[in-house]
DNA sequence: GTGAAAGCGCTAACAG
DNA sequence: CTGTTAGCGCTTTCAC
């Protein structure tokens, strides 16, 4: 274990004092060439390493990490809204860490990641609010998916509401007469409806909404939509238009289409919900109500920036889901 | 601009030493349940945050954040390594920062990464090795998919020779005759045989190898595949089976296939690259040499920690990429 | 159980 | 152009 090379090391051995050393690695002004490269050189030859951790804190403008938390990095929704985050974030000059919360407690996690970065953001399930918020000791967190109600949390929200109202008045132009729903629970989960769901019945006919499936599955699985798909077609044959909660939901219905010989759009409309980019290759292409994309990544940006400049009350921000029409519907 | 609370104000408004409250802090041992109790209750009051640059400085072990540097985190190759790659570093007690160089030119990226992180790896192009290592300053750089001979640098290959030639004998047993290779290059560059070309050309009879398609397309795009497949089915209708450089292209082929009526297993054997998870989802489900998956992220977690101790000198690792057997060939 | 002293390694502000 | 002087905010001894 030897002892670390320093600024100290490098100034002594080519005869310079600190602060040149400091001039030289960062290409500062004001200092010469000749002393420059010849600083260079030593450092090199001596392998130095700066501190990261030193220069930050003598800094004044410190570096700045978020963290970006999910559940899981193989849940395409979550890597496609990584990517979009990575986008603004680093457009806004910051580091991306990411973090999933598949084997570590929520709050555990939340309490280690506020004295490793400088705000937290992602889906974090259903936890307490009061208890989120006193695990981030102070550090700003920004909360998805779910409105925060509680002093000094944040939170990106969706509203469904206008955005299932549109979805089934075009749907119904389009002639769709008589709407399924596809939603997943997790196995042994007590069902709670949703606040999308709550906004789908208000869009839809009190009849229509009388035909649902929720599918015991892995939630956000093509699976469950598989599955859900045809225990719906059993059910409630006379369905024309079919609304999955997710697009790998809707994806998985749509393979449970193929299967059964249902043509889609032709017989059955088919409707997912993320944006997924992965809902453009299938085929039919994927019809879906949008959350992913710009708007979404820079409104969290835009909180996170907020929040971290201190000015700004908590932000309870909610966007609405746009419709992207592709072929399924 | 206020002045930060600092562990200072905390000590004197709670009539202790600064020692204490890093103690009452950190639940590090050797002080009072009542003392720590009311340290605590002032700092939350005060909205005392610690500086992690501070406290990593002081302290003797310090955090690891390791940086992930691919084109796109939109592909999903480099989606689903992500994840693979994370559960390797965060079991390992790193950080993990991502990086995309679409619009930073690459050795700005890795020179501005040296001061940010512990080290780098990633799929980094084509830089010349020279300026990649003198980029990194001395930190550690672990390059992905190409194998690297300078002195200090690291890499995890792949070794396809093997590969393919199990591949091909596979394939043969089960009836393939004539094989096709379908790849694919940016636009407007000029082809360079990939190591991969060279390891099939190896593996299958020179009668086959002359059935390629080198699609000038965005590679690894779908798009590419299902070009591809179209004109090598146009120019060698004799062949029955095709392997593609990556899995997306595999898909692409899938879906020319399925529109022209073509029977994958049954008339056309369809293999691809990468082993991504989607591949299991398609129907027929992607026949794949994968080379995601556990051993590799822990291979490369692996070179990052010998490099990150020190020890070890700058290791070149392959790997070999392993059968994937699923239903398309 | 608590505190005092001595750094961790670097940069800002100033002087020369 | 270069050096000196102070910190940045926390943790580590090691006394008490």
């Amino acid at each position: 274990m030897q002892r670390r090379v320093t600024i100290e090391d490098i100034a002594r051995e080519a005869g310079v004092s600190r602060q040149t050393v400091t001039r030289a690695m960062n290409g500062m002004p004001r200092i010469s060439e000749a002393t420059r490269a010849r600083v260079l050189e030593v450092s090199e030859r001596l392998g130095y390493r700066p501190s990261r951790f030193a220069s930050n804190l003598a800094r004044s403008t410190k570096t700045k990490t978020i963290a970006f938390v999910v559940d899981s990095f193989r849940n395409p929704y979550y890597s496609e809204l990584t990517a979009d985050l990575l986008d603004a974030t680093s457009a806004r000059g910051w580091q991306m860490s990411i973090f999933s919360h598949e084997d570590e407690p929520e709050l555990q996690l939340i309490g280690r990641l506020a004295s490793q970065v400088d705000a937290v953001v992602g889906y974090l399930g259903e936890t307490d609010e009061a208890a989120l918020g006193s695990a981030a000791r102070g550090v700003p967190l920004v909360l998805l998916g779910r409105t925060a109600t509680a002093e000094g949390l944040h939170s990106v929200d969706f509203d469904f509401g206008p955005a299932f109202a549109r979805l089934a008045a075009e749907l119904r132009e389009r002639g769709a007469k008589r709407f399924g729903l596809l939603e997943s629970q997790p196995l042994g989960t007590i069902y709670k409806p949703s606040s999308r769901r709550i906004a789908y019945e208000d869009a839809v006919d009190a009849h229509s909404a009388e035909a649902v499936v929720v599918c015991e599955a892995p939630p956000q699985s093509m699976d469950a939509g598989q599955l859900g798909f045809n225990e719906l077609m059993d059910r409630f044959p006379e369905t024309d238009t079919v609304i999955a909660f997710s697009d790998l939901m809707a994806m998985g219905a749509l393979r449970a289409a193929h299967r059964r010989g249902i043509d889609v759009p032709g017989q059955v409309r088919l409707v997912g919900v993320d944006g997924l980019s992965l809902g453009a290759v299938t085929s039919p292409a994927l019809t879906t109500l949008a959350i992913l994309g710009t708007e979404f990544a820079e409104q969290v940006a835009d909180v996170v920036a907020k929040a971290l400049s201190g000015q700004g009350d908590a932000a309870a921000r909610r966007i609405v889901p746009s419709i992207l029409w592709r072929e399924s519907a």
